[in-house]
DNA sequence: ACAAATATTTAGTCTAAACTAAAAAATATT
DNA sequence: AATATTTTTTAGTTTAGACTAAATATTTGT
């Protein structure tokens, strides 16, 4: 059907296009991907001849509404494969985005579908993202960044923006997990750290870390 | 580590030297693969560059220890995935062989390995071919085709030849499964057909048939 | 042993997907 | 508005892996 280079860009246009909810400009695709803008040219007009997606030179790009499913497709299958990893095969979070990547690009409507029966229809990925369903509808919940809260709100942790292994670990070291209830203690406006309080005790993180968690308040 | 392309061509040529025993002509292998001789020629240059089989011009080719370390790791990966897909995510054995090419070329040895532990360790595929451990080593067992027994032996079913799924489903079509008891009642000397006794049924089946069946006697 | 048939290799071409360097368009700055 | 900067595209290469057609080895048949 596609090749695995067609489907990744699919995927990362698809989670551009969720972030800004905008069109997506070659640059940002060529910078996702690691790639060089003149490689992303020539394959976004291979995919509009496609019908992936809609390009109109010096423009940027817009999945078409077969191209979204295509995507979500493909997130399906990474997500799904990420909880089977974690739940049956002793993978930690921080352990299943490469092995994910590769198993995302199987290409077997049957098996997908066994899967997510074995799984029990999972919701949610070890990293709190949903998980489409069949025909690629997931409700994506309400959520906010952790730097966002003032001080004395709290709420419970609910999912990650970033799933690098880097990042997944320094949680793992202070005790940060899905479902955990984080309470703002202070922050700090010099360089916009701030103190929780988790599990009973205060830790002090940086912004970039409070920016890649995400709360339901 | 190894490009797809490469990973098919070990397999292959693995397979090939098993059966016959010896080194591998280009033909043949271009013809397992379903490629041309001559792509074949470049590819096989390139393999022994790479120390993975020995090759001298217009004389075939035969697996290094490394070589083998790889194909027998691909084996591997091809069984496990086969077995989970017939364990647990109700796939039936006719089913299997496309879906467990595409996933034999993951690349996580802690994939593999957890796999093989969730699955108990298994010894045997769905065909019955024995699966490689870790360190690539598989006894495989006696076995016969039925078509060599003689009239009014019998023995146990213990795999097939072919796996095709137009095989395997004619197999299912008459309850010849693994495990099954066959008795020889009588051959056909005009067409090598033969009468075979399996749940006290007596059924005719051709040559061709009864050559991809393997017998424990 | 020699001709015929078959197998293998070489040489050159094609495609997908990347790249670099240069040109062109769009955007930002003064 | 004119220039500078950034973004995007074009044009031309590169690499892996396939292909065809032609050349060369090897094997077979008489």
């Amino acid at each position: 059907m596609f090749t695995l280079s067609e489907e990744n860009y699919l995927k990362a246009i698809f989670h551009l296009e969720s972030i800004s909810g905008k069109g997506t400009s070659t640059n940002a695709i060529a910078k996702k991907l690691c790639t060089k803008a003149s490689s992303v040219t020539d394959m976004i007009k291979k995919l509009a001849e496609k019908n992936l997606l809609i390009y109109k030179k010096y423009q940027g790009v817009t999945l078409t509404y077969i191209g979204k499913k295509v995507a979500t497709g493909i997130v399906r299958k990474h997500r799904l494969w990420e909880v089977f990893l974690v739940e049956k095969l002793n993978f930690s979070w921080d352990e299943v985005h490469d092995v994910a990547e590769q198993l995302e690009h199987i290409k077997s409507p049957k098996l997908i579908n066994e899967l997510d029966l074995f799984l029990g229809f999972p919701k949610m990925d070890p990293h709190g993202d949903p998980i489409p369903d069949k025909e690629g509808n997931f409700k994506t919940i309400e959520k906010r960044l952790l730097s966002s809260l003032e001080v004395n709100q709290f709420g419970i942790c609910i999912g990650v923006n970033d799933s690098s292994s880097d990042f997944l670990k320094y949680l793992d070291k202070h005790t940060i997990s899905l479902g955990q209830q984080i309470r703002v203690l202070s922050k700090e406006s010099f360089d916009k750290s701030i103190t929780i309080q988790i599990h009973n005790k205060e830790i002090s993180i940086s912004h970039k870390i409070a920016n890649n968690i995400y709360i339901q308040s």
